[in-house]
DNA sequence: AAAAAAATAGAACAATTGTTCTATAAAATT
DNA sequence: AATTTTATAGAACAATTGTTCTATTTTTTT
């Protein structure tokens, strides 16, 4: 009954790197099971179907990420250094699961009604803790914007764009990035 | 050897909305003949495969985007007051053909060589137009930020990111959105 | 009214899809 | 050593895909 943990691993990672590359429905059980070599029934023995496949991608990586976030964001300090220390997590995971992150946010609306609300739970999750702290921000006077929701979809944007966009392989350093990233969100919200 | 124009629009706007919905790789022929009462082959009749009719899409909206954006890039004026024109028309047009601008971020990746080329080279267009427009704001002394392009893709990030979640039918009005994400961009941007 | 062109439908195509079934090799447990 | 569990492969499945072919109706042109 119980499987190998290994094996499955390695067919996630497969699955990860098609996934982004192709999409969820541009990728098919056999290009997972042909890029690493292996039958297709296999990747059925680690598998239930592909949702599941892609469910098990979900809790692998991005299912973590507003718990960790939220450790930070209910950390102690000024607030305005804790946000900056919110923004800087939350781009340095986003960056160390770039593949995941983006099958995360690109395929959203092609998914079973399951996916679909996983996916949009842990968005709203991400968006809360923003909103939230944002709530903090004004009553220390520190946020110049009316409406939070709006401002809270703007930061999104930057840090959810930035994956779309930067190449590891690039010249641009990721310290350089989210420096930018940063200084150009905090100049956006604040007074 | 003519084709008529309104029948094959119709088409296309069906494919528009199917598209957005479900993706290119999401949608099949039949999707599109089933939605609109017609059969398959009529579809073939007015386009030549699927890719084509992608590409359709595109010169019925999309494609144009940069060429209107540049008309007010070099217009006369203030440059920070222009540069604020640009944004809102940026936002308006985006707004216009949501749907379709929509398909062209979210499918990105999973087109042909030909679609891809022509999917970076408007991206790349309008890129450029934006750090143009920040060389120009810098000479002046209004902009704060050193890497321009990280820059522009900031601003791309609020604007692109806003069509994800705008909902028409929401509570929010587009006025109301667009005022908050300029002021976020400008004060992002500016000294 | 006749001929040509355009618009449509429907059946068929080979390829690909997610999935299942059966069978066998390897490993772990008894 | 015998037995059960896990890991694998390969063939087969019905459904769906993009596409093509043939045929018929409708419209336009002559």
């Amino acid at each position: 009954m119980t499987k190998n943990r290994y094996r499955r691993d390695e067919l996630l990672e497969i699955a990860i790197d098609l996934f982004a590359e192709k999409g969820y429905v541009g990728t098919s059980i056999r290009d997972i099971a042909k890029a690493i070599d292996r039958s297709v029934s296999n990747v059925y023995h680690y598998f239930e179907n592909k949702e599941e496949l892609w469910l098990a991608i979900l809790e692998y990586s991005v299912q973590g990420l507003p718990e960790k976030l939220r450790t930070v964001a209910h950390s102690e300090g000024e607030p305005l250094e804790r946000f900056r220390k919110l923004l800087k997590l939350h781009l340095e995971e986003s960056t160390k699961h770039q593949r995941e992150t983006k099958i995360f946010f690109i395929d959203e609306e092609r998914l079973s009604p399951k996916g679909k609300i996983i996916n949009k739970r842990i968005q709203k999750e991400i968006l809360d803790i923003y909103v939230e702290q944002f709530r903090l921000l004004q009553s220390h006077n520190l946020v110049r914007t009316k409406n939070l929701k709006i401002l809270a979809f703007n930061v999104l944007a930057t840090i959810n764009w930035f994956l779309r966009w930067y190449d590891p392989y690039g010249d641009m350093s990721k310290e350089e990035i989210y420096d930018e990233i940063i200084d150009f969100v905090l100049h956006g919200m604040c007074k």
